[in-house]
DNA sequence: TGACGGTGAGACGTCGGGCGTCTTAGTGTC
DNA sequence: GACACTAAGACGCCCGACGTCTCACCGTCA
């Protein structure tokens, strides 16, 4: 199995760190929260903290998202990885991000509590990550079908579509929804796929 | 119709700013909320907040719990007025009131996030106002059937008996039950009825 | 028109508390 | 006994929230 990750693997104090970083910014928001909330929720003392994590604050906020982003990934990519073909890649990709997206109460708690802080980790700010963490779980998959510059084209349009569509559900397509979201998704797979293999 | 309260009439101005602090205080907790919250969420600048509630932050927090609970009893009393009988009376006044307690959101919320605070108004700071306005208001009602001093005395039982099972359920009783409440609160309103009409 | 009460906007100094660093002591492992 | 790792907490710094104050503005009433 390719291992797809930001980094080396955490160690078990270190996720229990960022479980309290979550818990702590799901409880008094991100500003709110405070690294002593940390420590006591942790367990993990202050000096560990900042030996574990140089930087401090901001730099646990950032771990914190490397981490979630890592797990969101590798679970999209588990859903994603029995499919056979190039439609059924797509479709499940987008749709199962769609829904874990739905389902993620941090986010939605985060997305209430501090719309400004989490909007800029959606659109703008940490795109080019979510881009290319997209790219590098989904690439080796899509990749066969399309080679690897279409698919990295493809995903980064993939990419910014669900999010799109999760921030701004639309009346004409549901991305969470596979029977929705296939006519949908159609249209555009053809115009990315290459031309010797396309029907017209 | 009789006014029960613990003060003058709020003006719009004050209200308005007094649920900014309901909402702040719900969304921050007590002690992470600030002052600068409450302006922007009520629109009422910080001069004029310190000019309605000189003394500041505690200040403002006391007017809040003072307006709730002018409400919560004001509620209750409504609902209890039409009973006659002494039975009916009580009876209504704590299934009533267990099932306001039960339905406050913002409760629900305080005392998830800060039970500390929320636990001392319940238990031990705020007890005294609690049982003083719950004799404020209910007394009148009651003391037609045992007098001033039984009614005070029943009024107390009734108002910590009230505020213990909601904090700590009892699987032998459910105050918020109409059908439960009746038979546990019957043998103790026969304790307090007076001995001349007593029937044993 | 001018006086006046009520309000918004924001500057000001103060002070608490959260920050990041550091030291010390304790614990478990080899 | 050496070593790695951690908890506990002291330390100074500095930001930001606090409460006060001033000023300008607006509507009302004489």
């Amino acid at each position: 199995m390719t291992e797809v990750s930001s980094g080396r693997a955490l160690t078990g104090v270190e996720d229990r760190v960022l479980d309290a970083v979550l818990e702590c910014s799901q409880h008094w928001g991100y500003e709110r929260m405070t690294i002593d909330d940390v420590v006591e929720r942790s367990g993990v003392s202050r000096a560990t903290i900042y030996r574990l994590f140089p930087g401090g604050r901001e730099v646990l906020f950032e771990a914190l998202r490397v981490r979630e982003l890592d797990r969101f990934f590798a679970e999209l990519r588990a859903e994603v990885e029995s499919a056979d073909t190039l439609d059924d890649i797509v479709v499940r990709a987008v749709v199962g991000a769609t829904r874990a997206l739905r389902d993620d109460e941090h986010l939605a708690a985060m997305l209430a509590a501090e719309p400004g802080e989490m909007l800029s980790q959606l659109t703008v700010d940490g795109v080019p990550r979510i881009i290319r963490m997209a790219t590098a779980s989904l690439t080796p998959l899509v990749a066969s079908h399309l080679g690897p510059a279409r698919s990295r084209a493809l995903i980064d349009v993939l990419a910014r579509l669900t999010i799109s569509y999760f921030l701004a559900p639309s009346p004409l397509v549901d991305l969470g929804d596979e029977a929705s979201a296939r006519p949908f998704l159609a249209p555009m797979l053809r115009e990315f796929s290459p031309p010797s293999t396309a029907t017209n």
